[in-house]
DNA sequence: TCACCCAAACTGTGATCACAGATCACTAGC
DNA sequence: GCTAGTGATCTGTGATCACAGTTTGGGTGA
């Protein structure tokens, strides 16, 4: 009925059940590294705490369980999941491989608009790193959101889903190790592999951006692995 | 309490949820085609077609909407999305990408029993695929065996479940298509390459193998895309 | 004959209840 | 003093109910 066509450009708002609320809350404590590796979760409680009933947590749950991300044990009882040292860099080769790819594609599609946010968000990064008091959960949000600003424009959907999704396996992890150590060096190392991406991306070097994040990834693994963060049996102390 | 070790062996068997079963009726029927892109989906009829209440259902449908194998608009209906040609051809690439990395891997990485049980499902398919009236359900699933009996020979299990996701995104268009219009052409393509690929994985040839999957992969969707299977616009007819 | 409207029958979502199994603290028995 | 047993209390899982929103079909109006 209505007149124009201009309705045909709402960007046809998606809905939020509260779910997907339940599973962005569980999400971001996971991220942040708030619910370390071995930590139990119960579903009541966690309903309790988050005001909702267990039918929302529990979708949520699944869903996080379905990734990896959360694991149920034959006891039934939910915590996120202990990795060992082997499915650790199983899970670090496999980012590099597939980040690898965004990365090279990124550096060869992007558009100047695109260039302009990451060199915005890697300088965020970079001064937040260099401060004199850096706070350390916003160190840990800028430096995803500059690896997610140069995954965005390397034109696969799909390709960026599977990459949060490796981001929320890993993200316990790493960030339960960057709470656990201050971080030091890791920085350091993090900003030279930044710079050097973000100067082969305006190279339009797919190899060499590549190249780039794929030792950003494994120097902070290889911090980790070598502090022996990991334990290689699933015991609980 | 109890002797020896000999327990110590047991493979800690996996519990089975009803949701899990449901979630498995449910992928088999979107990677086999039987659901189509459009296709709607009822919590309620499905729960009694399987003779189960709609908890378990809701949980799966849940779980492969996260996976954006099905989607729940905002009306509350849940379908299995309608790909538009350019989401179509975004999956495709990432598929190539994911893939050739694997099938990489795989020819490096590969064992001589890997080998030979790769051989062994070529050789399955190739019969499947020459036979006089060929099984095309059959077809489908020993292709996919194929497929994954390679990939499992890349050592990285996280990019196997990427993988998998992946072919399940896929698998309802592809499939149908296949249901469409009996195979004729597309498997002798097929064939080719993956023989192809088996004599390069033979050699630890990872760029040529990849190269193999990679024409597949191009090759069954350029096919589709020619078709026109696909709508541009997500409309209803 | 066609357009409109209203009511009945659906839809998914969330809350609540019921249940089997696991865990843990406590106590009875040696 | 230590172990084995036992009951209360927790766990996730599944079923059922309640609800708001949507769809749909039949009927009534012009």
């Amino acid at each position: 009925m209505n007149s124009t066509s201009v309705l045909a450009e709402l960007p046809l708002l998606e809905r939020r059940t509260l779910s997907d609320t339940v599973y962005e809350a569980l999400s971001d404590l996971l991220a942040s590294g708030r619910l370390a590796p071995g930590d139990r979760l119960s579903l009541r409680q966690s309903a309790a705490a988050l005001g909702v009933s267990v039918m929302p947590v529990r979708e949520a749950v699944s869903r996080l369980a379905a990734d990896g991300v959360l694991e149920v044990a034959p006891n039934r009882v939910i915590r996120v999941p202990v990795m060992s040292a082997d499915a650790f860099r199983a899970l670090v080769e496999t980012r590099i491989a597939v980040e690898g790819i965004a990365v090279a594609r990124a550096a060869e599609l992007r558009t100047a608009t695109e260039l302009a946010a990451i060199r915005r968000t890697e300088a965020a990064f970079r001064a937040e790193a260099e401060a004199a008091e850096p706070d350390r959960a916003r160190a840990v949000q800028l430096n995803r959101d500059l690896h997610f600003a140069i995954y965005g424009a390397c034109g696969l959907g799909p390709l960026q889903e599977i990459i949060a999704r490796l981001w929320l396996k890993a993200g316990p992890v790493i960030n339960l190790d960057l709470r656990a150590h201050p971080e030091r060096l890791r920085q350091g190392f993090a900003l030279r592999r930044h710079a050097e991406a973000v100067v082969a991306i305006e190279n339009r070097d797919g190899a060499a951006a590549a190249a780039a994040i794929a030792a950003d990834i494994r120097e902070a693994a290889e911090f980790i692995l070598t502090r022996g963060g990991l334990r290689d049996v699933q015991g609980e102390d």
